[in-house]
DNA sequence: CTGAAAGCGCTTACAG
DNA sequence: CTGAAAGCGCTTACAG
């Protein structure tokens, strides 16, 4: 009976048959003929239907084992009774960062059933848009839009767009890394404290001595840069430190960047003892520039990082940073998005990681 | 016209109605009847057809846009003419190693208009199963394995299984990451030389002029860990050093593992002067048991890693090491995955990257 | 260019 | 427990 499971061919295809890509493949009514039982039944048995008489159930099976036949989920998927998928926009699939949410969304998504679809949007808002509209046509059950994003009107609009769209398909929007859109307070975010790991940052740092403290971070414009750069703000105010204009250094989040404008900062004679960067990135970057003007770390000089990526602590000396609960970012988002937590704002804390790379100024 | 939009929905659900989880939503036929032409004729204007008078396809797409209709991306899925998607399956989503393979993919598969589904097996052969399962239902177009995986029969056959069963719904199962399967040849691989890499290493420090040179990595079992392992064994034998298996330790790929090894090999008196890592992570730990023995790098040992993990190049001494080319394995196996190349084994070449941790010995 | 109709591969209310 | 039938939301060969 071996020939039985490819179907007989020899015909014209019929009207309305599936365009060039299927195969010719055994269905449901295949199985239901071969185990003399209607499609009714055999779409029971594969359903978990318990009303199906063993007997029954046990010739569909065979008969499905034999004909080699494979539920079509996508059939099933339509009449509302397939697997839910929950989507994952990232800027780019970067580095540890990007690795811990995705693992953190991708466990909460496989523990109950669902599958998880990953896209990069490049930054890139015309991808973007074709992107949310795929995904709708998709009948994903949530999207999440990971990682930092543009903090002005232009996105914010697209955001509320892109979640009054999906609330049209059933699907929810929801923020993961960045904080809540005041104009779109509905739209749930999943955040972590990030002023607040600058900001302890910089209480260890007044608390260690220092009051000429430099910041170098990217510049306005994107919610993470504009989030921790406040950190850095308010800890001066709450320390009652005058800003300095000439201590906020702008640099790229990439390490030669972070080493080109640490080096401009540390020649300017600005009496700088400590920095606080952005990121990790950043200040491996000020590790070089001040290692180049023979500037001894951590004694002539303090820096403190952010984000505590991997091996950081190996460094010499050792980074003081901030880590961030990426894992379960992605693990909170997740949860909201599949109704197993209340669709509310979350903001998780923050570590403080004391490393060796912070200490007393000199002077 | 606004109230048009949501159907009328006062009357009993019909027979074969989708499940609970379904929005009463407009579907094609709205669209067509509001836009007064047949449902043909809409389902062209969406197919992008170009067999539509244009007066009737603005009429659609008014139509659609003032009802809020959303193609369904499903039934055109069903028919063979959706959205396509490949898969992405992992042990665990772990670090920049899985970044990298991941945007490859991703980029290939966006550039083509393809969707990628990622999922984690956790190593549960169960789950890896169920997912191949739910993977074909889905009808994806291919299933790419990424990463280390048992280096055994078992494996080898549950694979062949994966392919055949992916085979009968047209999909293809690329290995990424991984050498070919002896057994099944024609299941193809997309690596990168992982003994080649090893090589380099052991090349180098020979032509440092090191002999006792110790090997530390996972023990047999895994594909990347036999890989390497092999690579320092050939290492040996091209340059008649007997293999010492006092020399050769057993660490799992994690910082402390591979410290506590290096800590006993370096107590032992072999009288090792270099060692050579299966990981960075391991490298390390070996770091960091060094020096916590007052041994001084690199002059009175040599180490040299393999993955080229950021910061390696930043820690003191710069960690020599091999990078391995992740993103481009990501891309080729996608390009193979879409039939964009031809489906053959692919073996990359690995960089060496010499820094500052492997040195002459003092002796 | 267009429409009526058949079909894809499922699910399920209904009536035994 | 079971089957005939209607339905989901599309696509497309056919015949204008």
């Amino acid at each position: 009976m071996s020939g039985m499971s490819i179907k007989d061919s020899d015909q014209k295809p019929p009207r309305g048959t599936p365009g060039p890509d299927r195969v010719t493949a055994v269905n449901l009514r295949d199985v239901a003929a071969h185990a003399r039982v209607s499609v009714a039944t055999a779409s029971r048995v594969f359903a978990g239907n318990p009303n199906v008489n063993a007997d029954s159930k046990a010739r569909v099976l065979a008969s499905a084992e034999e004909l080699g036949y494979v539920v079509n989920g996508l059939a099933r998927a339509m009449m509302g009774r397939g697997q839910q998928t929950i989507a994952f926009l990232v800027r780019a699939m970067i580095g540890p960062t990007f690795a811990a949410i995705a693992a953190g969304v991708e466990s909460v998504a496989g523990r109950n059933g669902h599958m998880v679809l990953m896209s990069a949007t490049e930054g890139d808002p015309e991808r973007e848009r074709d992107l949310i509209r795929i995904l709708r046509e998709l009948r994903v059950r949530a999207v999440l839009l990971v990682g930092s994003t543009e903090n002005d009107a232009l996105f914010d609009e697209r955001a509320a767009t892109y979640a009054r769209d999906l609330a049209q398909v059933n699907a929810s929007l929801i923020l993961c890394g960045r904080p809540p859109i005041a104009s779109h307070p509905n739209l749930v975010s999943v955040n972590y404290d990030q002023p607040a790991g600058v900001g302890a940052a910089m209480d260890e740092l007044v608390r260690l001595g220092h009051s000429r403290i430099a910041y170098i971070g990217e510049g306005r414009g994107m919610t993470t840069a504009e989030l921790r750069l406040g950190g850095y703000e308010d800890g001066l105010r709450r320390h009652n430190i005058a800003l300095d204009p000439s201590l906020v250094c702008v640099a790229a989040n990439i390490e030669a960047d972070g080493a080109r404008a640490a080096d401009a900062l540390l020649r300017s004679g600005s009496g700088v003892t400590a920095i606080v960067t952005m990121t990790d990135n950043i200040a491996i970057g000020a590790y070089r520039a001040a290692r180049a003007l023979g500037i001894s770390l951590p004694d002539q000089l303090s820096i403190v990082g952010f984000d505590d990526a991997p091996l950081v602590g190996d460094l010499t000396p050792a980074l003081t940073t901030v880590r961030p609960p990426f894992f379960e970012l992605g693990v909170r988002a997740a949860e909201i998005a599949l109704d197993l937590a209340p669709s509310e704002h979350v903001l998780l804390p923050v570590t403080f990681m004391k490393r060796d790379s912070a200490v007393r100024p000199k002077a």
